[in-house]
RNA sequence: GCGGACGUGGCGAAAUCGGUAGACGCACGAGACUUAAAAUCUUGCGGGGAAACCUGUGCGGGUUCGAGUCCCGCCGUCCGCACCA
């Protein structure tokens, strides 16, 4: 319901959009059982944090201090059946492929390659000196570094592994410490905070290359126990975290990775660790190598070494990336299509009953998911063997939706949830444009689902998205009362007093404090509405600050002064056009080549920037595609009030196009004004559907060109020369020049260096 | 802590391959028009200097005929990840 509220949407709203057209659901839902019966989908009890309140499953960011940030109630621990995609499946391929998203940010595709996380190491099975209370005979953990493996002094377990469990189950300080945990383990401010600790468990295990050496088994607080094996054995020398913690249990630090330079006799860990590159030593058969020679020596011994008739080693790749969980226990989403009956199991609602919608009389009297405890909804019979059974009343995240509705809309009528034929002809998309917010989730999730839909034939690509731009926000000051109350720029006047920028509220003139510039947002109210800008300036207005103020891919700040000024330039234009308006009408005559200078300048300026506006809109440079149009506009200004187009028609003919071609380099960005130019030129149909200009190459090749002329690398003059002159020529006119005469006060130059085109530069 | 990006006028920013730093806009100053204001137009605008000229792209070095751009080392800002073994 709050959620709702803070969308502005009532029930009886809700309740009409999630369940006016559940087409889309059809498909998705489609396609859901099929990627369930090519196992890319699959149920797993994980646990949640469940608030026992409003009986529902709270995200880890909404938990703090063991409590949930909504209710304030304290969370609880649940283990729910959810469903699940098994992104991991392609983890591997989905780090591959981003090599080759070459029009993808770098940024974006680190950002992934973190996400993805892989990292390649060995699982070393550490035989159990003594029993177990599981049975256990060996402990296996993960690690990244083998080659520190004579550097180890300890072990450190989850708390929640399975042999932490075991020996808690008998040693009641044990438990205790391992309860302390648990209730860390949801907060994320006390995890920053929290110190290293540990329990020694009194159990050891044997080192694989020292004989009779043992490792003590600590339960550490750190250990995760959903990466590698909920375990790993501890080199304090070599390890940040591993150092902490053998500092504070007075554990051996033995170095056995020695930097260049570095005394083998003397070297010691100070008040660090080392972690950078250096030889082994100190470790029997590792010693001289280096690090990764070391790596595959330990890989390889203990590949062939075996322990109670399992090799004690084993190369692993290890991904951070988990799979993705698509479980919500809310009225709003796409019904997940399984139903569960007690004698068949999990059977798929077969496709003739698809789709199965959400009902219209769901409550939302009481908390909880309004699916489950709706009277009737989910109760149904098994496909099957036709029995009483039960629908999943889990719905599906709403990412899932975002996933590939690209997809969808290349054949958005189709009776399946795509047609091969237009999927393939119409994806990837050529270029996607959205915020960096999505960087990771929705973009990841939709090149699994894209390669998922591959696997089951509704697509046969694995990328969906071959160009990725990723734009800015647009941002506003923010204003506060001295009261500390956050107000709007409707609100609010702004003043210059005495050279500073002061704010005043309208309604009573009180001062207001300026606050830093941020993301508008409506809890720092610092919002302009669209219809606001578009009822006081014109979406043309509008869309041109944004577009000139900043790059795409930078934040625009949203100024007013900025918007006067783009809506002064609206009015320029229309007022320069009626001015011209007499010369300008009709169907464009071909310009005479025998014109005025003002008329040739300003055929050229007219073409020049139609080159670079073609240029600057092919590389989303909007920025710089304004201000070409500002400099045509200044020109056209210049010569308007220059050359008289009544008395030279070859004038009037440079008019013509340079106008033309003006409004339709504007089109792109401001349709609305262009097409009133268009109609007022007396230009038939529209705009929006006539030609691009077609820009004349030769004619901004000057016959002249102008050199900067520097001496000694600094700008010392400029030469105007034919464009084909010479490089000899180019250098006897530089040498010939005033001031490079003076310069050289009769000595020869040491270097005269000429770029075609570009400078000349004369080394005195 | 790890990883990355970026530092250019009062402000938003340009500078395509190492080749005239500051295009274009905003703000501001001066002037014209006006009884006045708004709008519009002209003009100035990195810093120093009367000028010639000097100086200037976070700081310090380097490469080069030439560096905002390339290399090394600092400083700062922003972003992402974060007990990942």
């Amino acid at each position: 319901k709050a959620q709702l509220k803070s969308m502005g949407l009532s029930l009886d709203w809700a309740r009409e959009i999630a369940t006016c057209d559940p087409s889309y659901y059809r498909h998705q839902q489609k396609m859901f059982v099929d990627f369930f019966k090519a196992g890319l989908v699959y149920r797993r009890k994980s646990k949640v944090n469940w608030d026992p309140v409003d009986m529902t499953v709270l995200a880890n960011e909404q938990v703090v201090d063991g409590r949930g940030w909504r209710s304030g109630a304290l969370v609880e621990q649940r283990e729910l059946e959810q469903w699940n995609f098994r992104i991991t499946d392609y983890s591997e391929d989905l780090l591959t492929a981003l090599d080759r998203l070459d029009r993808w940010p770098e940024k974006v595709r680190l950002m992934q390659r973190n996400w993805i996380g892989k990292s390649e190491g060995l699982r070393v099975r550490f035989e159990i000196a003594g029993e177990a209370p599981n049975g256990d005979r060996a402990l296996e953990i993960f690690t990244t570094r083998p080659d520190t493996l004579f550097g180890a002094s300890f072990m450190a377990i989850a708390p929640d592994h399975p042999l932490a469990k075991a020996l808690g189950a008998r040693d009641a300080d044990l438990a205790a410490f391992q309860e302390r945990c648990r209730q860390m383990g949801t907060s994320v401010a006390v995890l920053e905070m929290a110190e290293k600790e540990g329990y020694d468990t009194g159990l050891r295990v044997h080192h694989p290359f020292v004989a009779g050496l043992t490792l003590p088994v600590y339960v550490a607080n750190f250990i995760l126990m959903d990466y590698g094996t909920g375990a790993i054995f501890g080199c304090p020398a070599h390890d940040q975290r591993d150092f902490e913690f053998a500092r504070k249990y007075a554990l051996p630090i033995i170095p056995v990775v020695l930097p260049s330079g570095a005394d083998a006799a003397s070297f010691a860990i100070g008040d660090a660790p080392y972690d950078g590159e250096g030889t082994i030593f100190q470790s029997d058969f590792l010693n001289g190598l280096t690090i990764e020679a070391a790596k595959n020596a330990v890989a390889s011994r203990l590949e062939g070494m075996s322990l109670q008739g399992t090799p004690q080693g084993t190369r692993q790749v290890n991904f951070r990336l988990r799979d993705w969980l698509i479980s919500r226990q809310r009225y709003w989403g796409c019904p997940i299509p399984m139903i569960h009956c007690e004698a068949c199991g999990v059977v798929p609602v077969p496709a003739a009953d698809l789709p199965v919608v959400l009902p219209r009389d769901a409550t939302f009297d009481r908390p909880g998911n309004p699916l489950d405890h709706h009277p009737t909804w989910k109760h149904t019979a098994c496909p099957q063997c036709g029995g009483a059974a039960r629908r999943e009343t889990d719905t599906m995240d709403t990412f899932v939706d975002s996933s590939w509705y690209f997809a969808r809309f290349t054949d958005p009528w189709a009776d399946t949830p795509t047609t091969r034929q237009a999927v393939d002809s119409w994806l990837p998309v050529d270029q996607y444009i959205g915020g960096i917010e999505h960087a990771i989730l929705h973009l990841l999730y939709s090149r699994f689902f894209t390669r998922a839909m591959k696997a089951t034939g509704h697509a046969g690509l694995d990328e969906p998205f071959a160009g990725l731009f990723t734009q800015g926000m647009v941002v506003h000051e923010t204003y506060k009362t001295p009261q500390g109350e956050w107000i709007s720029p409707a609100e609010v006047e702004i003043l210059e007093i005495d050279g500073r920028r002061q704010a005043r509220r309208l309604s009573d003139g009180a001062a207001v404090e300026i606050g830093s510039i941020e993301k508008m947002s409506k809890s720092k109210k610092n919002v302009v509405d669209p219809d606001e800008i578009i009822g006081g300036w014109g979406a043309d207005t509008a869309r041109w600050f944004m577009l000139s103020d900043s790059p795409p891919d930078r934040d625009v700040i949203w100024t007013e002064a900025g918007v006067e000024g783009a809506h002064r330039f609206v009015q320029r234009v229309w007022r320069l056009l009626g001015e011209a308006l007499p010369w300008i009408s009709g169907p464009v005559r071909p310009p005479s080549n025998a014109t005025c200078e003002i008329a040739l300048g300003l055929r050229k300026a007219a073409h020049k920037a139609l080159i670079a506006v073609e240029d600057d809109l092919e590389k989303l440079g909007f920025n710089r595609a304004v201000a070409r149009i500002y400099e045509l506009t200044n020109a056209l200004q210049r010569a308007l009030a220059e050359g008289d187009p009544a008395t030279d028609p070859a004038l009037a003919a440079a008019f013509h196009e340079a106008f033309d071609i003006l409004i339709r380099i504007i089109a792109p960005m401001m349709p609305h004004l262009a097409e009133e130019c268009w109609s007022a030129m007396g230009r038939q149909g529209m705009l929006a559907t006539a030609d691009w200009p077609v820009a004349d190459h030769m004619l901004i090749v000057d016959e002249t060109i102008t050199l900067p002329v520097q001496i000694n690398g600094k700008k010392r003059g400029e030469l105007t020369i034919a464009r084909e002159a010479s490089e000899a020529d180019v250098r006897s006119a530089v040498l010939g020049l005033d001031i490079v005469v003076s310069a050289l006060e009769g000595r020869e130059p040491r270097k005269v260096i000429v770029v075609a085109q570009r400078i000349v530069n004369v080394v005195a």
